[in-house]
DNA sequence: GGGTATGATTCGCG
DNA sequence: CGCGAATCATACCC
């Protein structure tokens, strides 16, 4: 310090009359009687400033304090600060009034719109219920629990955000007046206006701005996960209980024969395995043409399923047709009314098993559905496959080329004599 | 972990 | 619109 003093004396006896921000020039007024003294006081200032760099560390730091005490310096840091006013300053300031971005008010609207951002209260659960709305049905409790995940998982970003989002801000504010701070000091030795100061501030919050986008990008993106996780039924599938698929087994292999449960049929089924109709409609969708695909693999399930059904009916005593309510899926399974003098015409019909096509019987509900039974019942033995499949030709019209059930009207040979060949069948809702 | 089973979705067809 | 077929995504089992 001492050194820099005497050298900042030993310059032509330059004290530090100056005040800092005034325009010293002016001050000086036009008394011009010195002023050769003070053209070669710029000129010498000039000259230690542009030979600074060329000096050790130590002497330019204390020339550096030498200048920054001299009389001139306010007014060459005006100029100065005017001339890079003009310059850089202004070209920069030309780009920097913007509209706000439209992403981001994109983003805003969306975090808002999905109770992210906004108020506390109320905004995730909406967002929550609003999904709900948007997925459909499903089964109550199921979608209550689903619910209660959503918004948890909802809550959960909506933290994670906010506590994101205040520490930026709180970055951004430390930085800010950090650099402030900075430029503040700094103005002491270069020209810095306060405009500039706040140009730069300007340029921070901006740079910390497109940070905060990018939270609110992935927040967005991962609500979107959240919300196509918790809408995507496929993600959250669950097999069904053990219960209500033997149901749905039972009543698929009791109407092997067409195996098309009526929408009435539907809802039982769907009622009984505490399951939708949709869901029942795709087991049935799926089973089909997983059955007609590899007959061979569902053969043992067949028989079995076959084989209970038969108990059922031979265990139950009542004989009463049921053939005419359609909408008592089990009555086919479970009803008595078979008639063992109708097996011999009932085995002339059965098909090969190893054929892709069915028979699709329009005879009454319960006979068919024994007829469906005794094929797989046989089929256990490996009494009639032979026999059965050259009787495939006995009723031609019922094979479907394309393997598929056929809805053909049964042949004669089926038909029970208690009912006739119109009768209804319990799959068909017609 | 990989293979299989299974519920759901999608698409084209009649 | 219901169906078959293909496919996806997950559950389940070894």
């Amino acid at each position: 310090m001492d050194e820099q003093t005497r050298l900042m004396h030993s310059h032509s006896g330059v004290g530090m009359a100056g005040h800092p921000g005034l325009p010293q020039h002016m001050q000086e007024g036009t008394g011009g009687s010195d002023g050769d003294g003070r053209k070669q006081d710029i000129g010498d200032i000039l000259q230690q400033i542009m030979t600074i760099t060329d000096q050790s560390l130590d002497e330019a730091q204390a020339r550096k304090h030498a200048l920054n005490c001299h009389r001139m310096k306010p007014a060459l840091f005006n100029v100065l600060c005017e001339i890079k006013e003009k310059t850089v300053l202004s070209i920069r300031g030309a780009q920097e009034e913007e509209p706000p971005d439209p992403q981001l008010m994109r983003l805003d609207n969306m975090l808002l719109a999905e109770g992210v951002a906004g108020p506390e209260k109320g905004g995730g659960s909406a967002a929550a219920a609003a999904a709900a709305a948007a997925s459909g049905g499903g089964s109550g409790p199921e979608n209550s629990t689903e619910h209660s995940d959503y918004r948890t998982k909802l809550t959960q970003i909506r933290q994670i955000y906010h506590t994101e989002l205040e520490k930026y801000e709180q970055a951004c504010n430390e930085f800010t007046t950090h650099v402030m701070n900075l430029l503040r000091e700094q103005s002491r030795t270069r020209p810095i206006s306060p405009k500039e100061i706040e140009r730069m501030v300007n340029i921070i919050h901006r740079k910390f701005s497109s940070i905060q986008m990018q939270l609110k990008q992935s927040t967005c993106e991962a609500v979107m996960i959240l919300r196509s996780r918790f809408l995507d039924a496929r993600r959250k599938r669950r097999n069904f209980n053990k219960q209500a698929t033997e149901i749905l087994n039972e009543y698929f292999y009791s109407h092997l024969s067409n195996p098309y449960p009526s929408e009435e049929a539907k809802e039982e089924l769907g009622k009984k395995c505490a399951i939708t109709v949709a869901q029942v409609s795709n087991w049935f969708g799926n089973k089909r043409i997983r059955y007609k695909k590899n007959i061979g693999k569902f053969q043992e399930e067949a028989n079995m399923y076959a084989a209970r059904t038969a108990v059922n009916a031979t265990n139950a005593s009542s004989h009463g047709s049921q053939a005419n309510s359609p909408s008592t899926p089990n009555s086919a399974g479970s009803a008595g009314s078979f008639n063992m003098s109708n097996s011999g015409d009932l085995f002339m019909s059965v098909q090969s098993l190893n054929g892709d096509s069915y028979q699709g019987a329009q005879v009454g509900a319960n006979v068919q559905s024994q007829v469906d039974t005794l094929r797989h019942v046989i089929s256990q033995t490996g009494g009639y496959s032979e026999g059965l499949t050259a009787n495939q030709m006995y009723s031609p019209q019922g094979i479907n080329a394309n393997g598929g059930w056929q809805e053909a009207p049964t042949p004669s040979s089926v038909t029970s004599p208690t009912e006739g060949p119109g009768s209804v069948h319990s799959d068909t809702s017609n």
